[in-house]
RNA sequence: GCGGGGGUUGCCAAGUGGUUAAAGGCGCAGGGCUUAGGACCCUGUCACGAAGGUGUUCGCGGGUUCGACUCCCGUCCCCCGCACCA
């Protein structure tokens, strides 16, 4: 009896083993080095089967550039910095009743080991432990001398050097930037601190001051009215202002003038970097029936009175605009007809002529018109207005130009024309910015509402640089990019990419060096730091670096400086110094790093920014691949909602193997893997399988792998070399999936496939090379096999298989494939026929028709052939001539598969072949099998042999 | 809205101009394995068909082509990112 598959006790063994034995602790030597890295995992969980995924593609690579000779790196660290673990760790203290869920039930921490997580620095300790016990409980083959964590002393250290030397670039600038704010925590909210509103994004209105003068007639007196606006080209076309008469607004000052806005507004303002001084209040009905001046074309216009003006968007005061706004269009309507003399207003609205500034294809004058007629909407208070608005708002955004009355602007696409605006008016001191939430309300989770606040003096990397930005461009344009269809997603956002805020008042991470208020935003101190790895090693080992200045960095990683000088200024040894220089002369560039998508648009820019800048051109990544995520059963995961599976669970409950096999089998580059408990049995049930016919393999003393080779053992040889190859493709390119159909089951059928017709010498060659392909995959059960007569030392080690060129046997292949399809046919008919057979009689095609095959596949052309030259072609052709009855029947057939025709069927004796598998015929159709050729068909009582054609075989079945 | 990816036979998923009714897996059905089997092996799984055939399919609507799942145009739907947050 086999023993069966016990994956959990030979896993943990061999785990064991590479450690212990240090299998994956590489040092540079001759060969040819690939450092291959992964983001490490921020530390506010467990590892899921989101991080699974890519650390398995990670540790996959790794591993097949090991078998292929390489000298691999693939170290592992631990990200700490930012804000989340502190928030965490003052949840977990407070026994935050939503958080103690999640980590108890998710993530599955025993509420004795969360309670005791009070503190950042517990919280990651633990968890650092944990992800570290995940990682190696599914066989990576990660360098762990290497490993540290982003708020170690060391690495700080590491990081100050980068800043300096990015303030020395002039790379930091500052600057201010608005954040949403939460009041009462007087601090920015992240999307996880927010209860309502998650989607809300920073729009930026145009404020544009229209002015109300004084009666008294002193200019100093006059007052601002603010219209907020998303399309400050439309001051061109204001006819009025609306006020809600039943809204309380407020005097203000703002910086040097006086502001009329609603009260929410004011508050508002109090956020940015305004100096502002509540003053009087002032009803909306005092101030309806005044008439302000548009700043920019002088024009007097009236305030008027509308209810769909909210107070708490923009400053509660709105510039009419009937012609493209359908709100303006329908409130001014709805006076048209109102007695408005409470106001003092007497003058016939219906004078009010609108103004169009905007032409736009399918549209008149007034598009606010016409769509509002087309809609059928009734007033302000109809909800269908919205709907009118964003319709003339998109097609006049995307196809509008703007007339000759807005001057010099004319002919400018509307979608051209915000910024260049903006810009102006506020040179001209009649704009400004106001910044608005563009949904509402945005609740923190504290209960309060958040505001919009403009932080100042504030860090930034100035991602924008065009010069930076170029060289990124540069290096993208030099580096290789999987799956390729991402390259263009890259160069989009690097085009798009803004300066970026670096520094943060909260958290866990470096201080800057130069301004110690402020720490360096976790996502920029994680963007050379695989240099790091190649220093960790040493500073684990013991080496004190946390006191060493900016010239030994600058030796180890720019070369800069000499090995005696940073020696004697650091006191290390200089043949340390000099160790940990070639160490990372060798090892870098990063040749290839493997991350989720989801960082694209952020980390792996900054990591592409941050090398440019630094290092020289010759130490630039030089590849990024990309992978999708994991679903559970279809549905999103979810670490704070779930469902969410763990690393370990996954481990735990289906072995390391099988965890990797599905995960890297089911899907790939940037696809999603959905994790469903069917589909893991399935895979479950196929390593099984795979380990026992392995078993079976190599416990059968009766293989001779030096017999004389069937036919059989060349087309399995054959196979074998081409699923080699498709396998070795696919994972050049980092297709797991592609690579596992190839490696795994299309070769397992191969062999189903190979035993079943007898074949069993080369089946130990297949299996060394079998289990050699599938150790990147499922390293533990391919060790244990190897160990298990196979080979020396580690299958992790073992040379990768390469495929023979010679071992393709394009006969045998046919061979098969013509016994296959014979069979099928024979199967197809006797379905059909529903007959039960008792003699099968298979006659092989005649001589004259592949003659005529020939000559088709010779003078067919572009897909077409020429009957009559065929024909005539045919007749001169004595072999077919003989058979001039039959043979412009065959011809027409061939004619009209012209475009496809194939000299394949050609390259076999079929007669030969199916005369020497009758047996194998015989034991599978489970009758007696004659053949014949059909130039000597014998007894044909039915005349089926006139059926046989080259590569098809006439059947006639008793 | 912008940018990227995608919609294939019950499900997952290959396939980018002809050898494709369309790989492989799952599920389902039938048979075998001389007790059982949620283990294994074989067969079938769009429809019709008593001779290997024919018909209809690849989100939807058009077009190019001798020929389209594959190319072009339009349209609907789904997923991801849009930042100061890891």
């Amino acid at each position: 009896m086999l023993e069966s598959y016990s994956a959990k006790e030979f896993e943990a063994k061999w785990q064991k083993t590479w450690e212990e034995k240090t299998v994956f602790q590489p040092e540079p030597d001759e060969r040819q080095k690939f450092f291959l890295t992964i983001p490490y995992p921020y530390l506010n969980g467990n590892l899921h089967a989101g991080h699974t995924r890519t650390f398995t593609i990670g540790d996959a690579v790794a591993r097949y550039r090991r078998m292929r000779g390489d000298n691999v790196l693939f170290p592992m660290a631990f990200h700490a910095t930012g804000t989340p673990i502190v928030g965490l760790s003052e949840l977990i203290a407070h026994k935050d009743p939503l958080i103690w869920d999640v980590y108890t039930k998710l993530h599955g921490i025993p509420e004795d080991e969360l309670s005791l997580l009070n503190t950042p620095e517990k919280i990651v300790l633990y968890f650092r432990r944990q992800a570290k016990a995940a990682m190696q409980s599914i066989g990576y083959s990660i360098d762990w001398r290497r490993e540290f964590t982003t708020t170690d002393p060391a690495y700080s250290k590491f990081i100050e050097w980068q800043y300096g030397i990015l303030r020395r670039l002039d790379y930091i600038v500052k600057g201010s930037h608005p954040v949403r704010w939460c009041p009462h925590d007087r601090n920015p909210v992240e999307d996880h601190d927010i209860l309502k509103g998650e989607d809300a994004t920073i729009m930026d209105f145009t404020l544009i001051k229209f002015r109300m003068h004084d009666p008294t007639g002193d200019a100093t007196g006059d007052m601002i009215l603010p219209c907020a606006t998303l399309r400050p080209e439309t001051v061109y076309g204001v006819v009025n202002l609306w006020l809600n008469p039943d809204v309380t607004y407020v005097q203000a000052k703002v910086n040097d003038e006086t502001w009329i806005v609603s009260k929410e507004a004011y508050e508002k303002l109090t956020f940015t970097d305004r100096k502002v001084a509540l003053g009087a209040e002032v009803s909306g009905k005092e101030l309806i029936g005044r008439t302000v001046t548009n700043p920019l074309t002088g024009t007097e216009v009236l305030v008027l009175p509308a209810a769909f003006v909210d107070p708490d968007n923009g400053s509660g005061i709105v510039m009419s605009v009937p012609a493209h706004a359908p709100y303006d269009y329908l409130a001014l309507k709805d006076l048209y007809d109102k007695d408005l003399s409470l106001y003092g207003i007497t003058s016939d609205l219906r004078q009010i002529k609108f103004i169009s500034l905007i032409e736009s294809p399918g549209y008149g004058e007034f598009p606010a018109v016409e769509v509002v007629n087309e809609l059928k909407v009734s007033d302000q208070n109809d909800p269908k207005a919205e709907e009118a608005t964003k319709l003339v708002y998109r097609r006049e955004f995307h196809n509008g130009v703007l007339k000759a009355n807005t001057g010099k602007y004319a002919g400018t696409a509307v979608s051209k024309i915000k910024d260049v605006l903006l810009a102006d008016l506020i040179e001209k001191g009649i704009a400004e910015v106001f910044y608005e939430f563009s949904e509402k309300p945005v609740i923190c989770r504290c209960g309060t509402k958040c505001v919009i606040m403009l932080v100042r003096d504030q860090w930034f990397l100035e991602y924008s640089d065009p010069e930076w930005k170029a060289n990124v461009l540069r290096c993208l344009a030099n580096m290789r990019i999987i799956p390729p269809e991402f390259r263009v997603e890259f160069e989009n956002k690097i085009d798009w990419l803004k300066d970026k805020a670096c520094a943060r008042r909260k958290g866990l991470g470096t201080h800057l060096p130069w301004d110690k208020e402020w720490l360096i935003e976790s996502l920029g101190d994680s963007t050379i730091y695989m240099a790091y790895y190649i220093l960790a090693k040493y500073v684990n080992a013991g080496m004190k670096i946390d006191n060493l200045p900016p010239e030994f960095f600058e030796y180890i990683f720019m070369n800069n400086g000499d090995a005696a000088a940073v020696a004697a200024q650091t006191g290390l040894p200089q043949e340390t110094v000099q160790k940990i220089h070639d160490d990372f002369a060798y090892w870098y560039p990063v040749d290839i790093r493997t991350s989720g998508k989801d960082l694209v648009a952020n980390h792996l820019l900054f990591f592409l920014y941050h090398h440019v800048a630094i290092f020289p051109e010759r130490l630039w990544p030089k590849a990024i691949a990309v992978n999708g995520f994991v679903s559970l059963e279809g549905k999103k995961m979810s670490k704070s909602k779930g469902p969410l599976l763990t690393l370990r669970e996954a481990v735990a409950e289906n072995g390391a193997d099988v965890t990797r096999l599905y995960i890297l089998g089911n899907a790939e580059g940037t696809a999603d893997v959905d994790w469903r408990n069917d589909g893991v049995d399935a895979t479950h049930a196929h390593m099984e399988r795979f380990y026992n016919l392995a078993r079976e393999i190599l416990a059968d003393e009766s293989l001779d792998e030096n017999a004389e080779k069937t036919l059989i053992d060349r087309w399995m040889l054959s196979r074998l070399q081409r699923r080699i190859a498709e396998a070795t493709t696919a994972m050049e390119n980092i297709q797991t999936r592609r690579a596992l159909q190839s490696a795994f089951y299309l070769l397992f059928n191969d062999l189903r496939w190979y035993q079943r017709r007898g074949g069993k010498n080369q089946l130990r060659a297949v299996l060394s090379a079998w289990v050699r392909m599938m150790s990147p995959f499922t390293p533990h059960v391919c060790e244990e096999l190897w160990a298990a007569g196979l080979g020396e030392g580690y299958a992790s080690l073992a040379a990768w298989p390469v495929a023979d060129e010679a071992l393709i046997d394009v006969q045998a292949e046919k061979a098969e494939d013509l016994l296959e399809r014979t069979l099928n046919d024979v199967q197809e008919i006797v379905n059909v026929t529903r007959a039960k057979p008792v003699k099968i009689t298979l006659y092989t095609t005649p001589e004259w028709k592949r003659e005529m095959l020939r000559l088709a596949v010779g003078a067919a052309e572009g897909g077409k052939l020429d009957m009559s030259a065929l024909m005539k072609a045919a007749m001169a052709t004595p072999a077919i001539a003989e058979h001039k009855k039959d043979a412009p029947k065959y011809a027409q057939k061939l004619a009209k598969a012209a475009h496809s025709l194939s000299a394949e069927a050609l390259g076999l004796d079929e007669f030969e072949t199916l005369t020497r598998e009758k047996a194998y015929l015989q034991t599978a159709l489970g009758v007696p099998v004659e053949v014949f050729s059909a130039d000597e068909a014998g007894e044909d009582p039915k005349g089926k042999s006139r059926q046989a054609e080259p590569g098809r075989p006439a059947i006639y079945i008793e």
